[in-house]
RNA sequence: GGAGAGAUGGCAGAGUGGUCGAAUGCGGCGGUCUUGAAAACCGUUGACCAGCGAUGGUCCGGGGGUUCGAAUCCCUCUCUCUCCGCCA
């Protein structure tokens, strides 16, 4: 959510950034009931003032008692009581209608994003490493096939195209790349690791901006009215929804392995081979709660720890500047993280850097004391994917086959993987 | 799933219809004392909203109701605890 009081004396402001992220928002419509309701309010609270005084008087009455006088007062005041009803009424319908248009207000870009309508406008700021060499690779999925390591079809069958089988080595591969970087990001980065529920309740989807906008692509228990998450970042950054931290424990850092649910409803037909695009899939998640001068320095220091895992494990990437257009509901400034896979020669998206201002602490209500009896207000919020599995273990087949059809296992992850070398089946 | 108990300020914990936004303790902040610190003592200390402000309003788990008036009575939901049942 957006400040209020920035929505009203901001608003050209607030149009712009809209503008530059392409998205509609029925600003309008909340500025006149707003309006309205900042009216509506200030009659309502006279009325309930007058009716408070009333009720003060009565029950001195009474303690005096005098008994007449107060019958009499008391019939006074049961006709002030149907105005106010009537006026609490109409503050109510108004104040729901306020926060349905609010909640689908976009956060605003930063000014340091760039200009944009599509991902064609975003920027590559700089690259690590050599894109490896193509000839002794092809697609992860063929690969797979030759280490029999992934089953597509028996994905399909128990459950559905987008569901993938890992089996053997590929299996522990897998589990290997979640705890070497879950290991990294807590030993080198000094994160506190979380493991959260799957599940979460429509409250926290809306403290980290998937609804109401994006009901559709989400995995919903109609039962239960529980919702699976897409990303741990839904219930690591609700761990603190309506809470207020004291200025001595911000800034919080978490990391956090989940599995991850999408229906990607709006993506059918697009990467659909092999581990691009999935229903479900793993991901080690870095959460922060920082104090707001600090945010910008720690969406650095959040892309640097994402990087070095991927550095680490030797991959080929690039960092990518994300346009205003480009950028997500919630996000004032996002980068992306994208490893190249030489077997389908793509970048492939494997991290999202983002900073998202106190849009996410507004809407879940996280605060904190920047002193020890300071007034609380809004902390930042920023996540990054450290990284996604998937596509990481994509990369990673494609990049280190070798011309025998082996796979080389980077160093890092030799004693998780209890080898140097994953070995097609005799 | 069944039965019972409970949910109050940063924390603990009083308060069962009328100056209760809420006693008290702890914690925090300021001060006195002290070379300094501790202890002791004194003072202070919830959040949100409207308003330029004075001020006013709302909030005692959420929602609804009774009443001139609700933390206090009623209904309902959620959560926590105890016991029973079922179960990985």
């Amino acid at each position: 959510m957006i400040d209020r009081k920035t929505l009203r004396t901001e608003t050209e402001r607030v149009r712009a950034g809209m503008v530059r992220k392409g998205i509609d928002a029925p600003l309008d419509e909340w500025l006149s009931l707003d309006e309205e309701w900042r009216l509506l309010t200030t009659s309502l609270q006279e009325k309930e003032a007058a009716s408070n005084r009333m009720s003060q008087e009565i029950g001195a009455l009474f303690a005096q008692g005098k008994k007449d006088e107060a019958a009499a007062a008391r019939e006074q005041a049961g006709s002030l009581k149907a105005e106010i009803a009537e006026l609490t009424d109409k503050d109510r319908e108004l104040r729901e209608r306020l926060d349905e248009l609010e909640l689908q207000i976009p956060n605003l870009p930063h000014s340091s994003v760039i200009d944009g309508t599509s991902s064609d406008d975003n920027v590559e700021i700089r690259a690590w490493g050599e894109k490896p060499a193509a000839e002794n690779t092809k697609p992860h999925w063929d690969i797979a096939e030759e280490l029999s390591i992934l089953d597509f079809a028996r994905g399909a069958k128990i459950a559905g195209s987008g569901f993938i089988v890992f089996k053997g080595m590929g299996a522990r591969l897998q589990r290997a790349l979640i705890s070497y970087m879950l290991d990294k990001h807590i030993k080198d980065h000094g994160y506190t690791e979380i493991y959260p529920p799957y599940l979460v309740n429509r409250e926290s989807l809306i403290g980290t901006g998937q609804l109401p906008k994006f009901e559709l692509d989400q995995y919903h228990m109609e039962r239960d009215d529980l919702f699976l998450i897409a990303t741990a970042e839904i219930p690591v950054t609700n761990l603190h929804r309506d809470e207020i931290l004291d200025y001595f424990e911000v800034p919080k850092n978490y990391v956090a392995f989940s599995g991850c649910f999408r229906r990607e409803a709006g993506a059918a037909g697009k990467d659909t081979r092999g581990l691009l695009r999935v229903h479900q899939f793993d991901k080690v998640e870095m959460v922060k709660f920082v104090a707001p001068e600090n945010s910008y320095a720690e969406l650095e220091t959040l892309r640097e720890n994402a990087e070095a895992v991927l550095q680490e494990l030797g991959l080929h990437y690039r960092v990518v500047d994300i346009c205003a257009g480009d950028m997500s509901f919630s996000n004032a400034k996002q980068y992306d993280l994208e490893v190249w896979a030489p077997g389908v020669g793509q970048y492939l998206e494997i991290s999202s850097v983002s900073n998202f201002e106190d849009f996410q602490a507004r809407r879940a209500n996280i605060r904190y004391r920047p002193e020890a009896s300071a007034k609380p207000q809004f902390v930042h919020t920023l996540n990054a994917s450290g990284v996604a599995c998937p596509r990481l273990m994509a990369a990673l087949l494609e990049t280190y086959r070798q011309e025998d059809g082996t796979v080389a296992v980077p160093e890092v992850l030799q004693s998780y993987m209890g080898t140097d070398l994953i070995i097609p089946p005799q």
